[in-house]
DNA sequence: ACAGCAACCTACCGGACGGTCGGTAACATA
DNA sequence: TATGTTACCGACCGTCCGGTAGGTTGCTGT
């Protein structure tokens, strides 16, 4: 059968491309995705794709990059406009987790497959997420300073962030029991209040170390 | 001839093959590590490993089942002694992210790789992952009838708390800033208490929707 | 002394994959 | 009508991978 497009300029279809290349690379994973299937998902063939990429490292690099752009665009960019600092971390976190959850936007998480990359490509990649880790653990910083955190190493506090975020795209499902903005809200409540109820039986109060 | 058993030497082998290919699994991921890669690793050849292993899936299978055998004795099981709901929280989360500290036990993480498990071991894996999820929420739900929880969903929380411990594997380095007990420690408290102070500037108190 | 078996090896196979080459069909421009 | 360009396709290539066949070596029990 002959599927029949008309309306289908470059910039289109190339948008067209990096989101469904992204989605199934998402689903299956970077190596055990096959050139071929991601073609066959676009309705064409290997060697007509082959038209609009330049090979599969650099369309990993670029959907990479693809989806570091939006998460600068729709997080880091408009959090540094607001003011206060506590307001600033619910933000980023907020809306890092809202971006996570739209399903085309999972692009994001591609973030994981950087061994796939050549090691220039790698380490621009590297340093992209760096800036951003850096930015947030400076935001983290400036919490503390302004005696507003916990007594909390605020290395090890930005990785659990950024793991509690990441970690929604591997079980948040779209029409499931909670919306994006409820799953994003509950990261945020979680990630600034904790699971426990501020005064607890007072029974013990003391960090055990395990074995 | 049930009393025949498999010669000591056979069952180090076998532990160190796993460990061995569990650490490069881990490092490249499971399709980008070749056999090759892991007898090599193991000082022989690709025909020798296949002495002891039966397939490629069947070693990732067993991998799995391995790591998921350490987290029950490890974790579950030994929680399951401790009467007091919250202080059996706090050790699952803490023996939970030691385990995926040590290097060698790693292999827990490998538990992301389910896709490349034919669909019946697929769905064993998952079923012993979600026993263990299940166990960790039912946890949750017990805290929160005693009204020791804040006001979060369970299964949220859930997600996030392994997320957390899951991302360790992603920025833990052994000889790092942080020691796995001080790492695990940090987590807990993150988990448990939040990032903010109990009692903030009480300045401003609206919660931002995003966009 | 020798059978038996575990623990490897070299050599090879079929298939899948990334990537290329030389087309072709449709449309725009002039 | 001639020409160029964009968007694709079928056929093919070299490489590497998972897996196998059929050995060889060396220990062990009898």
């Amino acid at each position: 059968m002959k599927a029949q497009k008309k309306s289908a300029p470059n910039n289109d279809r190339q948008a067209e491309i990096y989101r469904t290349a992204a989605q199934i690379i998402l689903r299956k994973g970077y190596d055990a995705t096959s050139v071929n299937d991601i073609a066959n998902a676009l309705g064409m063939t290997k060697a007509g794709l082959y038209h609009y990429i330049s090979g599969k490292k650099e369309l990993l690099f670029d959907i990479m990059n693809f989806g570091l752009d939006e998460l600068d665009e729709e997080v880091a960019a408009p959090a540094k406009e607001i003011l206060d600092a506590e307001e600033r971390l619910r933000f980023m976190i907020a809306s890092h987790a809202q971006l996570v959850t739209r399903g085309q936007g999972a692009i994001t998480i591609l973030v994981d497959e950087v061994t796939a990359l050549t090691p220039a490509q790698g380490r621009k990649i590297t340093r992209r997420k760096r800036e951003y880790f850096d930015y947030m653990r400076g935001l983290l910083d400036e919490l503390k300073n302004e005696g507003r955190l916990q007594d909390v190493d605020t290395t090890a506090a930005t990785f659990c962030l950024l793991g509690m975020i990441n970690w929604l795209s591997r079980w948040f499902r779209q029409g499931g029991s909670l919306t994006a903005e409820q799953a994003a809200s509950q990261i945020v409540r979680i990630a600034l209040g904790g699971l426990l109820r501020p005064g607890p039986p007072a029974s013990k109060r003391g960090l055990r170390a395990v074995k």
